[in-house]
DNA sequence: TATATACGACCACTCCAATC
DNA sequence: GATTGGAGTGGTCGTATATA
């Protein structure tokens, strides 16, 4: 399908009122989305995720403790089942026996190819996006075992490692970006969290970002941002006389304990279930 | 100590290939 | 042709931290 959208249908909030229109028509059209997108003035993809959302009644908010909880579990649930018929009868049977041991997994089965809406259905309270975003947080501190990767001086670190890349790769356009590759300058994290990262960054550092092409974004990055950028590390550097962390080379395996048997306890309160 | 800045957490939304 | 679902982009807000 693929369907262009108008730019001034883009990005536009659900208030409230249209939360409730949308409710209502609905309620008038069915699923005539097309027909809702035309009286709402948005997309017949919008209205329909929208709908689908409010509908499940997910969850808003901080995660609780049991929801955290449950949402590891439908990761691994959801990753045992998509491996081979063989390799799912050979990790049960070792898990069963001893969930504690040295099982490992390749780290791109851990981001990659993971059914969101059986991981949706799995933890209840909250939808797919909501899943998503969350493990990719959860993934990164244990896959970093919680050092503060992008903290203080190994943020800047992180981001003079990211511009310099950026700008010795020499792409066109974002889409040629191998993040995979990239996410080695911070550390060993997943893909997805450098992409947050870098667009901070330009969101942060170059001004009317929106209005450039990428090569002119990574040359501001390069030219305006990375001395300056520099110029910080040097003068923390001499203030706090600590060392900056050397960026952890990424694991192809992690421990499948390390991910999924892992008791930290920074994975927030357990305030109960919210609705 | 007040203010500015950076960052994490969460969320809304689009894109687009695969599937129905 | 319509819908689904994984991947990716970009925004807001609250809080922690740095700086004057």
């Amino acid at each position: 399908m693929s369907e262009r959208l108008p730019s001034l249908l883009l990005n536009i909030r659900y208030s409230k009122g249209d939360t409730e229109k949308l409710k209502i028509y609905h309620a008038l059209h069915g699923n005539d989305w097309k027909k809702i997108g035309e009286l709402v003035a948005r997309s017949s993809l919008s209205v329909a995720l929208k709908f689908s959302q409010i509908g499940s009644e997910r969850n808003h908010g901080a995660w609780s403790k049991t929801e955290t909880q449950r949402l590891i579990k439908a990761v691994e649930e959801v990753i045992l089942k998509k491996m081979s018929p063989q390799d799912l009868k050979e990790v049960d049977s070792r898990l069963q026996e001893n969930p504690e041991g040295r099982l490992s997994i390749v780290r791109e089965k851990l981001y990659k190819g993971i059914s969101w809406v059986e991981v949706e259905a799995k933890v209840e309270t909250r939808n797919w996006m909501q899943c998503k975003s969350k493990w990719t947080e959860i993934l990164t501190k244990r896959m970093t075992k919680g050092r503060d990767i992008y903290r203080g001086l190994n943020a800047l670190r992180a981001k003079i490692n990211l511009i310099e890349r950026l700008y010795e790769i020499n792409v066109e356009d974002a889409n040629e970006i191998d993040w995979e590759d990239l996410a080695s300058t911070i550390g060993d994290v997943p893909p997805s969290y450098v992409q947050t990262k870098f667009y901070k960054l330009k969101a942060t550092c170059v001004p009317f970002w929106q209005k450039k092409t990428f090569p002119e974004i990574i040359d501001y990055l390069y030219e305006t941002s990375l001395p300056l950028l520099k110029e910080k590390l040097e003068k923390k550097r001499e203030k706090t006389s600590s060392e900056v962390q050397t960026p952890a080379a990424p694991k192809r395996v992690f421990l499948f304990r390390d991910i999924f048997y892992c008791d930290d306890d920074s994975e927030g309160e357990d305030t109960g279930e919210k609705s």
